[in-house]
DNA sequence: AAAAATAAAACGAGCGCTCGTTTTTTATTG
DNA sequence: CAATAAAAAACGAGCGCTCGTTTTATTTTT
């Protein structure tokens, strides 16, 4: 059991975010049924959400083993337990499966930041919430992330420039709340840009490397607790601790 | 142009370490040929060294464009402009292309480091040096690293093992170099492994975010600059200087 | 002359996808 | 309420194609 970062924040934290985010795999699958009605053949919504989120559940999983172009939809059939008929009823292509989880993640991550973070916070504070909401996010939803990062090279051309912006924006967000503490003379920021793209980088290492931190039994609030403090270390630097 | 990092760092650091090091597409080739002497039929070193920078180049370049498994040999072949019957004279399986692929990286990651980081300095110089090292060598190789990143999840279980071993091969470089500035008293580390880890983090977004960096016109060695910077605000810290 | 490579064909397995058929669920009727 | 009909959901065999792999006579390169 590794010696865990500051613990001075309440444990429950997490389960807070969870609670009030209500976040589950039921909810995103009757979403995504009701943006894609002209694609879903089933028209009760109470089966084809079951159904989605047998087809989602399965996908990730077999995808995050061993990669979505390796699994066949025969795969996911038997996997899902759903027949090969019953699949191109959610779906017309293996292509537009793809699309279609891709396409999550995006708005969720825009709105969920957009909500927890407020525009009258402290920079300090700010920055905080960012990441950690981000964190907690990609907690609970490692799967879709995961699988979002490492399959946007099978999206089609405009799809795969959609994934980029996606993934930019939240390091537009956290390089606007760096801007706005350098500007108040709260932070001490050189670079924005380049210091939002790396605390991007130590955010999506959470969930790229799910397995190491579970496998340390590192928390998600202990990894935030540990980013913020290394963050913080950089942006709250005195002048006279300029490191060179 | 965004603004730099620090750019005391003499302009010439990352050609030094190019021109040092040796290495090359031609060079890497030519140890997998000479290793690999029982499963490719090629006897004349020069054709084979030859065919095979251009097996890996080709392979390389499609794969990091649509996934390894997305590529067909006949694909390879057809880019290559080498036939199907010649490419089966280099492996006897598209498996078998991915090892050797996959083989490499790993001693040289862990060559170069061992060259570069003397045992006999302090612990800051030879972090900054592992940190540098690693991104220089990452930057000749990116499309090498960024393959054996992405392609991981293809490989068989035993091969799989081994490269998450390799994985963490620098992380232990780092954690134990950071573990002998806390001993020295030069650097304030709370949890070394978590601080690797996160180090390693910013190191790998170097490689697999090349399009971003490259976007933004920021060198490695800039690079190079900030990470050193973002992680020494952290170990270098005073005391009162904690963030909470 | 030996080595290397080509070109073409072929194999068997598996792929994504389609479509006729069957089963299940729901609505209607007597 | 039970029986029937209609709608919805699901099934699964098979299509056309591609895949990785092998083979061989011939050509090209060293």
């Amino acid at each position: 059991m590794p010696h865990l970062p500051n613990m001075s924040v309440p444990a429950e934290d997490f389960d807070d975010f969870r609670k009030m985010t209500l976040l589950s795999m039921e909810e995103i699958c009757r979403d995504i049924f009701k943006e894609n009605q002209h694609r879903i053949k089933i028209k009760k919504e109470a089966v084809a959400v079951r159904n989605l989120v047998n087809i989602f559940h399965t996908t990730l999983q077999i995808s995050n083993e061993k990669g979505f172009q390796t699994m066949s939809l025969r795969d996911l059939s038997r996997v899902s337990g759903l027949s090969m008929g019953a699949l191109y009823s959610y779906f017309s292509s293996k292509d537009e499966l793809l699309e279609m989880i891709q396409n999550q993640g995006r708005r969720i991550t825009l709105k969920i930041l957009s909500q927890r973070i407020r525009a009258g916070d402290a920079p300090s504070v700010q920055l905080q919430t960012a990441i950690r909401t981000h964190l907690y996010l990609t907690e609970v939803l490692q799967p879709w992330f995961y699988f979002s990062y490492m399959e946007a090279k099978n999206l089609k051309k405009t799809h795969r420039k959609k994934a980029i912006e996606s993934d930019l924006v939240t390091e537009e967000i956290i390089r606007e709340i760096l801007e706005k503490g350098a500007e108040k003379g709260e932070f001490r920021v050189d670079h924005p840009m380049l210091t939002a793209a790396v605390i991007k980088a130590m955010l999506q290492d959470w969930y790229l490397k799910r397995w190491k931190y579970s496998g340390r039994k590192i928390p998600v609030q202990a990894y935030a607790d540990f980013i913020i403090e290394f963050v913080e270390a950089l942006v709250l630097r005195k002048s006279s601790e300029s490191s060179r």
